[in-house]
DNA sequence: TTTAAATATCTTAATATTCGTATATATGAA
DNA sequence: TTCATATATACGAATATTAAGATATTTAAA
Protein backbone atom coordinates (compact mmCIF):
# COMPACT_ATOMS: atom_id res chain seq x y z
CA UNK A 1 0.00 0.00 0.00
CA UNK A 2 3.16 2.19 0.14
CA UNK A 3 4.35 1.63 -2.81
CA UNK A 4 1.86 3.01 -4.47
CA UNK A 5 1.99 6.49 -6.26
CA UNK A 6 -0.62 7.77 -3.70
CA UNK A 7 1.51 5.72 -1.08
CA UNK A 8 4.76 7.63 -2.06
CA UNK A 9 3.00 11.30 -2.16
CA UNK A 10 1.67 10.82 1.36
CA UNK A 11 4.58 9.96 2.66
CA UNK A 12 6.26 12.67 1.10
CA UNK A 13 3.27 14.96 2.62
CA UNK A 14 4.07 13.36 5.88
CA UNK A 15 7.17 14.68 5.83
CA UNK A 16 6.13 18.35 5.93
CA UNK A 17 3.08 17.24 8.40
CA UNK A 18 5.04 18.48 11.70
CA UNK A 19 5.12 21.56 13.29
CA UNK A 20 8.83 21.22 14.30
CA UNK A 21 9.91 20.04 10.58
CA UNK A 22 8.08 22.91 9.38
CA UNK A 23 9.71 25.32 11.28
CA UNK A 24 13.36 23.83 10.12
CA UNK A 25 12.17 23.63 6.78
CA UNK A 26 11.44 27.19 6.87
CA UNK A 27 14.71 28.10 8.58
CA UNK A 28 16.90 26.67 5.82
CA UNK A 29 14.50 28.90 3.72
CA UNK A 30 17.18 31.21 4.14
CA UNK A 31 19.82 29.17 2.76
CA UNK A 32 22.20 26.25 4.09
CA UNK A 33 22.73 25.81 8.09
CA UNK A 34 24.47 23.48 10.05
CA UNK A 35 22.60 21.31 12.85
CA UNK A 36 24.16 23.19 15.63
CA UNK A 37 22.70 26.48 14.34
CA UNK A 38 19.44 24.68 14.11
CA UNK A 39 19.38 24.12 17.05
CA UNK A 40 20.13 27.66 18.10
CA UNK A 41 17.73 28.97 15.79
CA UNK A 42 15.11 26.26 16.51
CA UNK A 43 15.11 25.83 20.61
CA UNK A 44 14.54 22.16 20.03
CA UNK A 45 17.21 19.76 21.48
CA UNK A 46 19.98 18.53 19.61
CA UNK A 47 19.03 15.13 19.70
CA UNK A 48 15.24 15.70 17.96
CA UNK A 49 16.91 18.00 15.51
CA UNK A 50 18.85 14.91 14.07
CA UNK A 51 15.82 12.72 14.43
CA UNK A 52 13.82 15.44 12.22
CA UNK A 53 16.57 16.06 9.84
CA UNK A 54 16.90 12.36 9.23
CA UNK A 55 13.47 12.14 8.06
CA UNK A 56 13.74 15.22 5.89
CA UNK A 57 17.06 13.92 4.11
CA UNK A 58 15.60 10.63 4.12
CA UNK A 59 12.63 11.64 2.58
CA UNK A 60 14.71 13.68 -0.19
CA UNK A 61 13.69 17.11 1.04
CA UNK A 62 17.23 18.25 2.66
CA UNK A 63 20.61 17.20 1.34
CA UNK A 64 23.66 17.51 3.07
CA UNK A 65 27.28 18.43 3.33
CA UNK A 66 30.66 18.52 5.70
CA UNK A 67 32.86 20.53 6.44
CA UNK A 68 34.67 18.68 9.08
CA UNK A 69 32.88 18.02 11.95
CA UNK A 70 30.07 20.31 11.16
CA UNK A 71 26.96 18.97 8.56
CA UNK A 72 25.60 21.77 6.26
CA UNK A 73 21.89 21.12 6.12
CA UNK A 74 19.99 22.88 2.89
CA UNK A 75 16.45 22.41 1.06
CA UNK A 76 16.79 20.37 -2.16
CA UNK A 77 13.44 20.95 -3.71
CA UNK A 78 12.39 24.56 -3.28
CA UNK A 79 8.87 23.29 -5.05
CA UNK A 80 8.64 22.08 -1.47
CA UNK A 81 8.63 25.29 0.24
CA UNK A 82 6.42 26.75 -2.59
CA UNK A 83 4.39 23.96 -1.47
CA UNK A 84 4.00 25.12 2.12
CA UNK A 85 4.02 28.87 1.18
CA UNK A 86 0.57 27.58 -0.69
CA UNK A 87 -0.61 25.96 2.40
CA UNK A 88 0.20 28.57 4.68
CA UNK A 89 -1.66 30.63 2.03
CA UNK A 90 -4.63 28.29 2.56
CA UNK A 91 -4.41 28.45 6.43
CA UNK A 92 -4.26 32.25 6.61
CA UNK A 93 -6.92 32.69 4.63
CA UNK A 94 -9.41 30.46 6.49
CA UNK A 95 -8.05 32.37 9.60
CA UNK A 96 -9.22 35.25 7.90
CA UNK A 97 -12.12 34.91 6.68
CA UNK A 98 -13.74 32.72 9.73
CA UNK A 99 -11.62 33.40 12.42
CA UNK A 100 -10.01 30.32 14.03
CA UNK A 101 -12.40 30.59 17.43
CA UNK A 102 -15.10 30.52 14.73
CA UNK A 103 -13.87 26.99 13.01
CA UNK A 104 -13.15 25.42 16.19
CA UNK A 105 -16.58 26.17 17.62
CA UNK A 106 -18.15 24.57 15.03
CA UNK A 107 -15.73 20.96 14.86
CA UNK B 1 1.84 23.69 20.74
CA UNK B 2 -0.96 23.39 18.23
CA UNK B 3 -2.17 27.12 18.48
CA UNK B 4 0.87 28.25 16.85
CA UNK B 5 1.07 29.35 13.46
CA UNK B 6 3.24 25.99 12.57
CA UNK B 7 1.31 24.29 15.28
CA UNK B 8 -2.29 24.93 12.31
CA UNK B 9 0.16 24.76 9.59
CA UNK B 10 1.68 21.17 10.54
CA UNK B 11 -2.28 19.71 11.13
CA UNK B 12 -3.52 21.27 7.32
CA UNK B 13 -0.53 19.63 6.02
CA UNK B 14 -1.24 16.12 8.04
CA UNK B 15 -4.70 16.50 5.96
CA UNK B 16 -2.46 15.55 2.61
CA UNK B 17 -0.32 13.00 4.40
CA UNK B 18 -2.20 10.16 3.90
CA UNK B 19 -3.18 7.96 0.86
CA UNK B 20 -6.92 7.77 0.97
CA UNK B 21 -7.22 11.63 1.28
CA UNK B 22 -5.05 12.24 -1.29
CA UNK B 23 -6.80 10.01 -3.70
CA UNK B 24 -10.27 11.41 -2.54
CA UNK B 25 -8.60 14.90 -3.15
CA UNK B 26 -7.97 14.30 -6.60
CA UNK B 27 -11.09 12.47 -7.53
CA UNK B 28 -13.08 16.02 -6.34
CA UNK B 29 -10.59 17.50 -8.56
CA UNK B 30 -12.52 17.32 -11.17
CA UNK B 31 -15.83 19.22 -9.64
CA UNK B 32 -18.22 18.39 -6.67
CA UNK B 33 -18.81 14.33 -6.11
CA UNK B 34 -21.08 12.40 -3.90
CA UNK B 35 -20.08 10.24 -1.13
CA UNK B 36 -21.48 7.51 -3.21
CA UNK B 37 -19.28 8.35 -6.30
CA UNK B 38 -16.27 8.77 -3.98
CA UNK B 39 -16.89 5.34 -2.73
CA UNK B 40 -17.59 3.79 -6.26
CA UNK B 41 -14.33 5.63 -7.57
CA UNK B 42 -12.08 5.01 -4.62
CA UNK B 43 -13.01 1.52 -3.60
CA UNK B 44 -12.69 2.30 -0.01
CA UNK B 45 -15.37 1.18 2.00
CA UNK B 46 -18.32 3.93 2.64
CA UNK B 47 -17.55 4.31 6.11
CA UNK B 48 -13.86 4.94 5.68
CA UNK B 49 -14.38 7.18 3.27
CA UNK B 50 -16.85 8.82 5.57
CA UNK B 51 -14.32 9.48 8.15
CA UNK B 52 -11.43 10.67 5.53
CA UNK B 53 -14.48 13.52 4.48
CA UNK B 54 -14.54 14.17 8.05
CA UNK B 55 -11.36 15.22 8.68
CA UNK B 56 -10.94 16.95 5.09
CA UNK B 57 -14.29 19.01 5.82
CA UNK B 58 -13.00 19.70 9.60
CA UNK B 59 -9.68 21.00 8.34
CA UNK B 60 -11.77 23.29 5.85
CA UNK B 61 -10.03 21.51 2.81
CA UNK B 62 -13.64 20.98 1.40
CA UNK B 63 -17.04 21.93 1.63
CA UNK B 64 -20.57 19.85 1.33
CA UNK B 65 -24.09 20.71 -0.16
CA UNK B 66 -26.94 18.49 0.28
CA UNK B 67 -29.78 17.56 -2.20
CA UNK B 68 -32.11 15.25 -0.70
CA UNK B 69 -30.00 12.12 1.17
CA UNK B 70 -27.44 12.97 -1.44
CA UNK B 71 -24.34 15.42 0.05
CA UNK B 72 -22.06 16.50 -2.27
CA UNK B 73 -18.52 17.50 -1.65
CA UNK B 74 -15.73 19.52 -3.29
CA UNK B 75 -12.70 21.31 -2.84
CA UNK B 76 -12.68 24.50 -1.08
CA UNK B 77 -9.47 25.80 -1.53
CA UNK B 78 -7.46 25.16 -5.42
CA UNK B 79 -4.58 26.40 -3.68
CA UNK B 80 -4.48 23.06 -1.61
CA UNK B 81 -4.98 20.53 -4.70
CA UNK B 82 -1.90 23.23 -6.41
CA UNK B 83 0.70 22.39 -3.57
CA UNK B 84 -0.47 18.46 -3.98
CA UNK B 85 1.00 19.11 -7.42
CA UNK B 86 3.85 20.24 -6.53
CA UNK B 87 4.56 17.88 -3.99
CA UNK B 88 3.99 15.60 -6.59
CA UNK B 89 6.21 17.25 -9.14
CA UNK B 90 9.09 16.74 -6.37
CA UNK B 91 7.94 12.91 -5.86
CA UNK B 92 8.40 12.41 -9.64
CA UNK B 93 11.59 14.38 -10.08
CA UNK B 94 12.83 12.12 -7.45
CA UNK B 95 11.77 9.13 -8.92
CA UNK B 96 13.14 10.52 -12.21
CA UNK B 97 16.73 10.89 -10.91
CA UNK B 98 16.88 7.91 -8.70
CA UNK B 99 15.53 5.79 -11.96
CA UNK B 100 18.71 7.96 -13.77
CA UNK B 101 21.00 6.86 -10.61
CA UNK B 102 19.90 3.06 -11.00
CA UNK B 103 20.70 3.24 -15.35
CA UNK B 104 23.84 5.10 -14.30
CA UNK B 105 24.60 2.34 -11.51
CA UNK B 106 24.07 -0.94 -13.97
CA UNK B 107 25.77 0.85 -16.68
C1' DT C 1 -45.51 6.01 10.42
C1' DT C 2 -42.77 2.51 8.35
C1' DT C 3 -39.21 1.80 5.24
C1' DA C 4 -35.19 2.45 2.44
C1' DA C 5 -31.22 4.94 0.97
C1' DA C 6 -27.37 7.84 1.89
C1' DT C 7 -24.21 9.21 5.02
C1' DA C 8 -22.14 9.88 9.66
C1' DT C 9 -20.46 8.42 14.08
C1' DC C 10 -18.85 5.30 17.87
C1' DT C 11 -15.69 1.88 19.53
C1' DT C 12 -11.66 -0.66 19.40
C1' DA C 13 -7.44 -2.99 18.03
C1' DA C 14 -3.53 -2.44 15.32
C1' DT C 15 -0.09 0.46 13.92
C1' DA C 16 2.67 4.64 13.55
C1' DT C 17 4.76 8.84 15.34
C1' DT C 18 7.15 11.70 18.58
C1' DC C 19 10.15 12.88 22.24
C1' DG C 20 13.57 12.30 25.83
C1' DT C 21 17.48 9.90 27.68
C1' DA C 22 21.36 7.61 26.90
C1' DT C 23 24.82 6.24 23.92
C1' DA C 24 27.39 5.85 19.65
C1' DT C 25 29.98 7.65 15.73
C1' DA C 26 32.87 10.78 13.15
C1' DT C 27 36.24 14.31 12.70
C1' DG C 28 40.03 17.08 13.91
C1' DA C 29 43.29 18.70 17.45
C1' DA C 30 46.67 18.02 21.07
C1' DT D 1 46.49 7.71 21.05
C1' DT D 2 43.47 10.55 23.73
C1' DC D 3 40.27 14.21 23.95
C1' DA D 4 36.64 17.45 22.66
C1' DT D 5 33.13 18.81 19.55
C1' DA D 6 29.43 17.98 16.36
C1' DT D 7 26.07 15.05 15.06
C1' DA D 8 23.53 10.62 14.74
C1' DT D 9 21.19 6.57 16.47
C1' DA D 10 18.84 3.18 19.71
C1' DC D 11 15.32 2.43 22.79
C1' DG D 12 11.06 2.96 25.30
C1' DA D 13 6.94 5.41 26.87
C1' DA D 14 3.38 8.37 25.67
C1' DT D 15 0.41 9.70 22.21
C1' DA D 16 -1.85 9.84 17.64
C1' DT D 17 -3.75 7.75 13.51
C1' DT D 18 -6.08 4.36 10.87
C1' DA D 19 -9.51 0.89 9.42
C1' DA D 20 -13.22 -2.08 10.33
C1' DG D 21 -17.61 -3.40 12.15
C1' DA D 22 -21.63 -2.00 14.24
C1' DT D 23 -24.87 1.43 14.84
C1' DA D 24 -26.98 5.95 14.48
C1' DT D 25 -28.85 9.86 11.90
C1' DT D 26 -31.03 12.24 8.15
C1' DT D 27 -34.09 12.65 4.42
C1' DA D 28 -37.60 11.37 1.33
C1' DA D 29 -40.92 8.31 -0.25
C1' DA D 30 -44.53 4.72 0.26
Amino acid sequence: MNITLFGLHAELCKTLADAKRLKIIYLLGDGEKSVSELVRDSGFRQANVSQHLAILRQKGVITSRRNGTTLYYKIAFPKMVKACNLIRDVLLEQIERKGKIAMEARA
